[in-house]
DNA sequence: TCTGGGGTCCTAGGACCC
DNA sequence: TCTGGGGTCCTAGGACCC
């Protein structure tokens, strides 16, 4: 018999504010901006927040407008990934095969554990308490035969709880649950759940797998079927490496300016390049992204060439020539992003085609440049580009 | 109350080749 | 001559998750 535990942590940025500030404890946290701050949304709140009705991915608007004593704060990234690395170094000490899914979550196979540290729900109490004395967080747990259920599970069970699910009890599980707790099915699933008159996870357990396919495709409608049967669906189930890499902005007022939307195009082609450039990737894909102001609507396009981008200056001009097929003059721009994809080692590329010299050297010459810009982030190397705004 | 940023995977259609 | 089918790679957009 195999167990898995999902471990997840509460509120998990509000939680490390809390912790790190203790007259922030019992009072509504909102990390993601600060009152006023124009198109920002709240990342978390914690639980005394959400009892105001606030959310992860709502408005800081309307989140002040719904709890206006709250604690707002924009947030700390670097503090956050560092409370991570301590959570996850203590979920390494309860089992060797760990898969951490996002910063603050993580799957531990915890099969044949027992001689150590006792039977699976034993184990699972020692290691939230665990966390909690070393890390000062609590962390929501679930247990089960396989990982989309321990996933689910641990869902169920927060703040700071244990839900367990008793092998050959997975179906059962699935199908007491509500449709609206189907990991893998958001909004637009759940409206069409609706509009088949589905109610319940019953009543999709009732439906062949051929009919789940015909109503939501292929893949989605085989998900469905062993989802509500309380089968491990393979998601959880690969180890996936990295595919791409992309930065975006959102600008505080709309871009009309040419000159300036190419020098933030510059700039954000910069900080992809220089994070793929710290991978053992190339790519050979480039992409981007324009939202509009005036309708929030979303365009991008993209191109893939033969052989992988070596510089910064290649991908700039390849995202510029992708900006300019794109935009249309005139409409002011939310959003701007760049994207890296068709990841692949460099050792795959060196093998599969002919080793470009020239390039590598370039790309020693970029790496020389992100090795300086670390040693000296004040006097970096910027380009000219750049310091013109 | 106007709606972040970083990702993953899926779909449908087109290009191209055999 | 007016027409097949499979395979692969690519693109745009969408759904979803944290």
């Amino acid at each position: 018999m195999s167990y898995f535990v999902h471990a997840d942590l509460d509120a998990f940025y509000a939680s490390i504010e809390q912790f790190d500030h203790p007259e922030y404890r019992g009072k509504p946290v909102i990390v993601g901006g600060l009152p006023g701050d124009r198109r920002s949304v709240v990342s978390t709140a914690s639980y005394e927040a959400r009892k105001f009705g606030i959310h992860s991915a709502m408005p800081i608007a309307k989140a002040l407008k719904l709890c206006p004593g709250g604690i707002y704060l924009r947030g700390n990234m670097k503090r956050y990934r560092e409370k991570s690395s301590e959570v996850m170094a203590v979920f390494a000490d309860f089992s060797p095969d760990l898969q951490q899914l996002s910063v603050d979550e993580a799957f531990l196979d915890i099969t044949g554990t027992e001689k150590l540290f006792g039977p699976p729900e034993v184990l699972a109490r020692k290691l939230k308490k665990a966390v909690f004395e070393k890390t000062g967080l609590t962390v929501s747990a679930g247990l089960a035969s396989n990982k989309y259920t321990a996933k689910i599970a641990s869902g169920m069970s927060k703040p700071d709880g244990l839900c367990i699910i008793a092998p050959g009890e997975e179906e059962r599980f699935m199908l007491d649950l509500p449709l609206s707790k189907i990991w893998g099915a958001g909004g637009k699933t759940q409206e069409l759940f609706a509009r088949h008159g589905l109610k319940s996870c019953a009543d999709l357990h009732r439906l062949t797998l051929e009919i789940l396919r015909s109503l939501f495709g292929k893949a989605l409608g085989a998900f469905l079927y062993r989802a509500v049967r309380g089968q491990g669906a393979e998601t959880f189930e690969t180890e996936r490496r990295t595919r791409s890499m992309s930065a975006e902005r959102t600008f505080l007022y709309d871009l009309y300016d040419e000159f300036e939307i190419e020098t933030q195009l510059f700039s954000i082609a910069s900080e992809v390049f220089f994070r793929l450039l710290q991978t053992e990737y190339l790519s050979r894909t480039v992409s981007i992204k324009i939202r509009y102001g005036e309708d929030f609507s979303t365009e991008g396009c993209r191109e893939t060439f033969k052989n992988p981008v070596n510089t910064l200056n290649e991908l700039y001009d390849h995202l510029l020539a992708l900006f300019h097929k794109k935009y249309s003059a005139g409409r002011g721009i939310r959003l701007l992003g760049a994207g890296m994809g068709n990841l692949e080692p460099r050792s795959a590329v060196r093998q599969k085609e002919l080793f470009n010299a020239a390039g590598e050297k370039e790309r020693k010459l970029e790496k020389s440049i992100l090795e300086i810009n670390s040693k000296f982030p004040r006097a970096a190397l910027k380009r000219g580009r750049l310091l013109e705004t």
